[in-house]
DNA sequence: CAACTAAGATGATTTACATCATCTCATTGC
DNA sequence: GCAATGAGATGATGTAAATCATCTTAGTTG
């Protein structure tokens, strides 16, 4: 019944996905690719929230709670994306009690997962913010303590809520450290320990 | 049904209701009083995300999330709280689709909240911060721009994401600005436009 | 391929806010 | 009744990080 109303769209990089503020009727889940989630400020300054891999879910939030686009989603690389009209989603969670409590889950750490990056952008030092980067591209993105950044200084420092400038000051500390290596957007994590410390006491 | 697996609890002005990092494995539902959640930092630092009223959910996402509380919640006025056993809140929400929709609802438009909290004490500046700590109360407390504040300076600070010191000095700012008016606790906001244009701004 | 534009990198300067210090005025308790 | 504790209030000082400025290198476009 999901596939009966749903359709696959891909997006090129750089697509915008959805923009906020904008009137929501469809969940979305990714097949492949990777997009960031992002709050548009004043200016041209943004935040961004998290990046969405595939098998996740996309505007959870935002369609269930009331239906308007509380973030914005770009593509970072060509992405597939899946939308479900949001009725036959509705219906199926009515007659699928444990499909329902399965998405309650979802959706709670989904909250949850984007209240302990709020929390580190307004309530951590910079060192712990670009710790907090730098482990959750580790842990939660590529799952190796060696990566590469799929996105610019800039985009990076908005997922540390700071500024392009800052971020990389401190990112070539962390070079000069030893705590990394680094080498363009060629990362390697090397002592875990420290960048470890570092999240933890902000 | 829930009923018979409910029990109503009272809690005390400055009560403990429950800390973070505990097991939880209660839904809460508020009958009387107001109670403040707020996550506890290191030190004696703490951040205060809402106030909870008469007729709300407490702990929804922490309980549907990972079963852990992610934040504390203490009393901050005499109040009543029904807790309800999570096994039979699960078992409903299973038969009962209609209420697994509504609870999505629910938990969606709390997690978009607490992230409005959050993005306003990170992204902000002090007169922003402070201009929707105002708004809160007016707004989503008391509904009045007449109300007296139910926490102390130092609350009313942690809940800005600030320091008591520059709660204060703002607020008194606001007062010589005549954009409010200010006796001890009692509050009256003069001049929403500028409030308004305040928390919008940043 | 020249002309722009954007990313990356650093140094100098500014600033918003925290921290520290001090004082008054209520409350609480022995 | 008077120490003692905590809230409220302000002024002085310190500092983390933003902003501004400059330069290099890489990527894009007419």
């Amino acid at each position: 019944m999901l596939i009966e109303n749903s359709s696959i769209v891909r997006f090129s990089k750089k697509d915008i996905i959805f923009r906020q503020d904008t009137r929501t009727s469809h969940i979305m889940i990714m097949i492949s690719g990777m997009v960031k989630i992002y709050k548009e400020g004043t200016g041209h300054r943004q935040i961004i929230l998290r990046l969405v891999l595939p098998g996740s879910y996309i505007g959870m939030l935002s369609v269930l709670g009331d239906q308007i686009h509380q973030f914005s989603a770009s593509a970072i690389e060509a992405s597939d994306i899946c939308f479900i009209d949001l009725n036959p989603f509705r219906n199926i969670i009515m007659e699928n009690g444990k499909y329902g409590l399965k998405l309650l889950n979802v959706i709670s750490q989904e909250g949850l997962f984007i209240f302990k990056r709020l929390m580190s952008q307004s309530h951590k030092q910079l060192p712990g913010r670009i710790a907090d980067v730098l482990l959750y591209f580790s842990r939660e993105v590529y799952n190796s303590t060696k990566f590469t950044f799929p996105l610019t200084r800039r985009e990076l420092a908005e997922l540390a809520g700071t500024t392009k400038e800052s971020f990389i000051r401190t990112l070539t500390e962390f070079k000069n450290d030893r705590i990394i290596k680094l080498d363009g957007s060629e990362v390697e994590i090397v002592s875990h320990d420290i960048i470890n410390t570092l999240s933890e006491f902000g």
